[in-house]
DNA sequence: GTGGTCTAGACCACT
DNA sequence: GTGGTCTAGACCACG
């Protein structure tokens, strides 16, 4: 469990719980019916508030990725993990696009946004 | 001053004031000494919040591409157009790399991203 | 917005919220684009946290009754009325289903439950 | 000693032992001074937690229904059946009312409230 | 003014 | 031990 929070980003941090688990989940690190860490030893480890790392987890259950059960943890539900890559990259779409159409707005060239782009990519 | 809101958009309403007020400037629309419309004519132009159109304003003199003259209104500072394209690509990079990083951290590949990346540039 | 919270009862205060909050749009007293009161005026109102309100604002979005605006407030978005009392019918089915369960566990007779019904549905 | 677990139900594990157990009583399944199970033996026979079971027992005890003698076990104590399917009853009558007013308050008329739970007595 | 996020800590229910 | 709820108050972003 290799959660790592970047505070500086302008993600929040529940998010970035709820994406960083469910790229474990898709990567065979959790596995069906694995037990998360509890909301508290998470909390705990990752240096947040419990009430940070509930959000992640309700999030979660509520996309179907978990399952809660009171008084016992939460676990990682049957998954179609293939579903999820298209999933993600949908949201990485969605976030491409937005910034290619501010690059637009400003009047930059398609070329350059594309050049800018390669040398992130292999910078 | 031909600006164009779209609050369906994911982007705060003055910062695409702010991106296209800086583009009319590089682009030599809005030149040296040229008078802004004022905060009360422009909110009503764009039928946004007149708050919101001072917030734009104010950032850009922050940034020192207007000047504000109490009394009587805001005018385009000397400005070199070259170094505010190159702004205007850092910026752009900063987006493109949060979301590159984004997809990495989920998993996706350099490959998938640039697929993703062309289809959304040539699409 | 008569909203009455009974703290005695063993639902959450967010949930009845939503709960209230959906009853008063299907029957018309909060219609489309209507403004819900804000987070704060809502939650001095009725004495709770805010966070509480936030909550039952932001279940009542994801299930799509309401489209909240970052800056500007709660509405009341589009709906189907119909289909709303359906599904809240569905949840008083769930109820009494549990209830009579639970009854018929105890061994009691279905005669004698729905006596106890009738009583109190007309006591 | 059938007594039927069913996590997916929505009612806690301990409170399903006390009213099975409760039941048996009643119907004289188990009579004045039988030996209840002890907690570990019903543990591993129902596949729950010691500590549920002993919650449960605990529960009966507090009620009067069960004697735990230190060392021994734990052992049904004299109890009036008549006054016992009572106090079930009661409790019934407690969860019909709050469905009832749940239903109520998302403004439900009483009819509907009527033919949804004789479809569920008698579906 | 609005909503969005986060904290630290409390109390309760369930196992 | 676990999750579920709630509080009071903080800071930020948006209009």
């Amino acid at each position: 469990m290799k959660i790592i929070i970047n505070t500086s980003l302008m993600v929040p941090i529940y998010e970035q719980v709820v994406d960083q688990i469910k790229t474990l989940i898709r990567n065979g690190v959790l596995k069906e019916n694995d037990n998360l860490p509890s909301v508290r030893t998470l909390s705990k480890e990752l240096k947040i508030s419990a009430l940070t790392v509930k959000k992640a987890y309700d999030l979660l259950e509520s996309e179907g990725f978990t399952i809660t059960v009171h008084g016992k943890g939460t676990y990682v539900a049957a998954t179609n993990t293939e579903l999820l890559l298209e999933e993600q990259k949908k949201e990485l779409e969605a976030d491409l696009e937005q910034a290619i159409q501010k690059g637009r707005r400003c009047g930059i060239s398609d070329e350059d946004i594309r050049d800018l782009f390669e040398l992130i990519l292999e910078g």
